[in-house]
DNA sequence: AGACTCACG
DNA sequence: ACGTACGTGAGTCTG
């Protein structure tokens, strides 16, 4: 039996594109309306197994209906470029689809789709219709039936004759009465103003037709007697407007909308270029498709024993990509598995997988050697994590010559999956299978056998080895080398330096501290329960929001997705009404400090050692800047002096040893000031002012001496909403100010640098123009949403278009800080260590006799490390602790 | 797994 | 009119 489904193309692009987020490829290329379509297609296909398909589409924007009307659709948005962009990677869709798609000049898809379905009635046909717009009810019959889609896209509700009498008690024709009556917004067709669905249901269902209605408005009453006369041709004109035209001059022969399949190589093509890597996963696009469309390699993978390792160790060379695999998130606990080595000799590709166990044995020892040969060069992938997990066996990583992680970074720093599984499909590179498909996740991981293994890993050291010269020339075309080669591979080393040594933790003073933590708690615990009347997981956003403004009945003025919000914002506000809230804030305060800073620090705690190490990663944050976790350091108390003393658990590890800290003073002012070249904000900086209080001198237009700690908070905040990528709603709300007042200081400030606005409004533009904002070293950030007609994701572009150039360039900038810092220390012979990075921060651990050298020397080279047109400044300081090092 | 909250620059 | 400040990581609760 025949079944043909028709598409209302326009209609369904439109849903899904509107159902789902703004999905974009890694090129910027927005794909969600594809996306949405591709799966309704093949949920059709499976289901329905049509043996006829057709698409329609509208053609152009004039049809027959805009000469009877030329309001016609009048007023529609006009489609926003992220959908109108995808219509022909649909169409491209539908193509490999083998899918017949037709449109025509001058009618519209329901035109086309009216015509095909009368054919499909009159040779008794079975016809599935599937659109979002209702009006499609009116082609419903014995023969058609139409699926309307429901929220979503992939779920359709689905009408027949009979459905539509029960549903509205109306015939599928009268569906076109109703649009006379009431109208359509969306087309702008005016049907009887204060006539809707219900109004005009009770008419038809009393009259039948709009012709009926019209010839019968004696037995109406009042106002809407006279609207019905008064509109009466509007009636007749939107019925005829809402009529689907049955008589488009179109092929009507039946077979020739046969569908039988898809063209699985083109499809798998179309998915790759869209990155549906779900799809590709799970489809089966027949024989021979995927292998004609990825390249694959063929591989010898050898797993070395001790008898055979003599062949590897013959094969060792000058150059080698190599891999080292561990498991375990955090490298400085995973659990090595071995290294592999791929030699491409030219006839043949080959890897030899080494287990750790052989590479650390006696047999192992040649293949350490090179290892720590710095001049055999190796490439790899993740160089920083490979020398930690080496390193905590005891085995040293030296002539590293290309880390592909950290190139695929710098080339785009916000690509979600760098694997390198990820990145050779990205790069249409012989593919690699991904972890999680050889390895399994969460409780059915596990490895593989033998030989399974070796090949797996074995590709990964043959994926290193194609992907290298990929990427090196991409970063010549993009200017990064130096970046790459003298700053981020650098430092790749520096930091698996410092996170190797750490710093030592006084444990027992941090148990002390967790005491006295608990006993408070244990107070304002009681406290809250008494004055609550219950007691209840005051950590619980819930139950403390059920306390609060049910139980208290307090004021409600902020909610969250799931209910009330209980954050700090709210809970300040509320701290008048009830001595609770007060007690909520400083368990709160409290309750952070034991369970992240106290029992959480303890737990990253070497038992062997005393020390943490942390784990900053390279290759995580779309700035440039480093992150820290296992534990973060980054984010230790300090702006409260409960929380700042956590502080002095962080101790140098040698006795008569000091901590030294140093931090940048306002560098993303200077470096703003220096990349606008604004010459309000150098000549702050040149003259060795302070800077907030200078921003309120001229944004409020006083003198110094006026500048009271209020002005100058004020001012301070300006300045920070400067640096974000500043708008008024912002800074009301951070200042806590009308917009209109905050709007007023934004435009008071940028009345006075107006060097800075020149080169907000500037970097827009070049975003625009680009794609891509950069640092003063040429690390680059795209921003594919810049050109966004969605207000929200365009704006959120632009301030990051502000921003990232600023923090971006702060970022480099201690980045060389460090390299040279370490390079110095080496070289000078100093015993002093560097041990943390905290953005604008360097702390180290100095023994006395080095004090005054570091004193002096710290702040010199990071004052230094990149000469901009405003001086560099750090200040220093040192004690016995971390806390006291400020 | 995602939401919420909060610590840092 | 639209509704957010930029960049992170960790602990806890909840469905």
């Amino acid at each position: 039996m025949d079944k043909l489904i028709i598409i209302d193309g326009n209609s369904i692009a439109n849903r899904a594109f509107y159902a789902l987020p703004l999905l974009s490829n890694s090129s910027g290329l927005h794909t969600n309306a594809v996306y949405g379509f591709t799966t309704m297609l093949l949920k059709l296909i499976e289901e329905e197994k049509p043996t006829h398909f057709l698409v329609a589409f509208d053609a152009g924007k004039i049809t027959f209906r805009h000469k009877e009307y030329t309001e016609y659709k009048g007023g529609r948005a006009k489609t926003p470029t992220e959908l109108s962009e995808q219509f022909p990677l649909i169409k491209e869709l539908l193509t490999a689809f083998k899918i017949t798609q037709f449109e025509l000049s001058g009618y519209e898809a329901d035109d086309i789709i009216g015509t095909l379905t009368k054919v499909a009635d009159e040779k008794g046909k079975k016809v599935l219709l599937v659109s979002g717009d209702k009006d499609m009810l009116q082609l419903a019959s014995d023969h058609v039936t139409v699926a309307i889609t429901r929220k979503g896209i992939t779920e359709v509700e689905l009408y027949n004759p009979q459905e539509i009498k029960d549903k509205y008690g109306l015939t599928p024709a009268q569906i076109i009465d109703l649009k006379g009556l009431m109208g359509d917004t969306s087309d702008n067709i005016p049907g009887i103003p204060g006539v809707g669905e219900k109004t005009a249901l009770k008419m038809l269902h009393e009259f039948g037709s709009v012709e009926e209605v019209l010839a019968n408005t004696a037995s109406l009453k009042g106002k809407m007697k006279e609207k019905v006369e008064e509109h009466a041709k509007d009636a007749i004109m939107s019925k005829e407007l809402a009529t689907i035209f049955r008589e488009v001059p179109m092929e009507t022969e039946w077979n020739s909308y046969r569908y039988d399949g898809f063209d699985g190589q083109a499809l798998s093509g179309m998915f790759r270029k869209l990155e549906f890597k779900s799809l590709l996963e799970k489809m089966d696009f027949g024989p021979g498709a995927v292998a004609e469309d990825q390249v694959v390699e063929s591989l010898e993978a050898v797993a070395v024993t001790e008898t055979n390792v003599g062949d590897l160790v013959g094969k060792l060379s000058d150059s080698a990509a190599i891999h080292v695999e561990a498991v375990g998130e955090n490298p400085h606990q995973a659990a090595p598995v071995g290294v592999v080595w791929f030699v491409d000799d030219g006839a043949e590709n080959k890897s030899y997988y080494v287990p750790i166990s052989l590479l650390k044995s006696e047999a192992g020892e040649p293949l350490r050697t090179w290892l720590s040969d710095a001049s055999k060069k190796k490439q790899l992938f993740d160089l920083h994590r490979a020398r930690l997990v080496l390193a905590w066996q005891g085995i040293t990583l030296a002539g590293v010559d290309f880390d592909a992680l950290l190139a695929s970074y710098l080339l785009d720093p916000t690509e979600s999956n760098l694997s390198l599984s990820g990145l050779t499909y990205k790069y249409g590179l012989p593919g690699v299978k991904t972890d999680e498909e050889v390895f399994g996740k969460g409780a059915k991981f596990r490895l593989p056998e033998l030989t399974a293994l070796s090949d797996h890993l074995g590709r990964k050291g043959m994926a290193v080895a194609r992907i290298v010269p990929v990427l090196r020339e991409e970063l010549e075309k993009s200017g990064m080398q130096s970046l790459f080669y003298e700053l981020e591979q650098p430092l790749a080393g520096v930091l698996a330096e410092m996170e190797l040594q750490g710093i030592l933790v006084d444990a027992e003073g941090l148990k002390a501290l967790g005491v006295e933590l608990v006993k408070q708690l244990d107070t304002i615990m009681a406290s809250i329960y008494k004055l609550a009347g219950v007691e209840f997981n005051i950590n619980s956003p819930k139950q403390l929001g059920e306390i609060l403004f049910e139980k208290l009945g307090l004021p409600a003025w902020k909610k969250t997705k799931t209910g009330y919000s209980t954050d700090a914002e709210v809970l300040e506000r509320l701290a008048p009404y009830n001595e609770i809230v007060g007690q909520i804030l400083h368990y709160r305060q409290l309750a952070k400090l034991q369970s992240t800073y106290v029992e959480g620090l303890l737990k990253e705690v070497r038992p062997e050692t005393g020390k943490v190490h942390t784990y900053y990663r390279q290759t995580i944050a779309a700035t440039g800047r480093l992150s820290s976790q296992f534990p973060n350091l980054q984010n230790i108390p300090i702006r409260l002096e409960e929380g700042r003393k956590i502080r002095k658990v962080f101790v140098p590890s040698e006795p008569g040893w000091y901590i030294l800290a140093a931090d940048y003073s306002q560098i993303e002012l200077r470096v703003l000031a220096h990349i606008s070249q604004d010459e309000k904000l150098k000549e702050a900086f040149l003259q060795n002012m302070d800077v907030h209080t200078k921003t309120a001198m001229d944004v409020f237009g006083v003198e110094e001496s006026a500048v009271d700690s209020n002005l100058r908070r004020q001012a301070k905040a300006v300045n920070f909403g400067i640096v974000y990528g500043i708008s008024g709603y912002g800074l009301s709300q951070n200042l806590d100010i009308s917009r209109k007042d905050a709007e007023q200081f934004i435009e008071q400030y940028f009345a006075v640098f107006q060097g800075v606005r020149k080169y907000m409004d500037d970097i827009v533009k070049d975003a625009r123009r680009d794609g891509f904002v950069t640092t003063m070293l040429q690390r680059r950030r795209y921003l594919p949403e810049i050109t966004a007609s969605n207000f929200n994701l365009r704006s959120f572009a632009e301030r990051t278009a502000m921003n990232t150039p600023i923090q971006g360039t702060a970022a480099d900038i201690i980045k060389l800080a460090m390299v040279q810092m370490a390079e110095r220390l080496k070289q000078d012979g100093l015993k002093s260590r560097m041990l943390l990075q905290v953005h604008d921060e360097l702390v180290f651990e100095v023994p006395e006799h080095e004090l005054e050298t570091m004193r002096r020397l710290v702040p010199e080279v990071m004052a230094s490390a990149l000469p901009l047109d405003v001086p560099l400044s750090a200040d220093v300081d040192y004690g016995l602790t971390w806390y006291d090092a400020k």
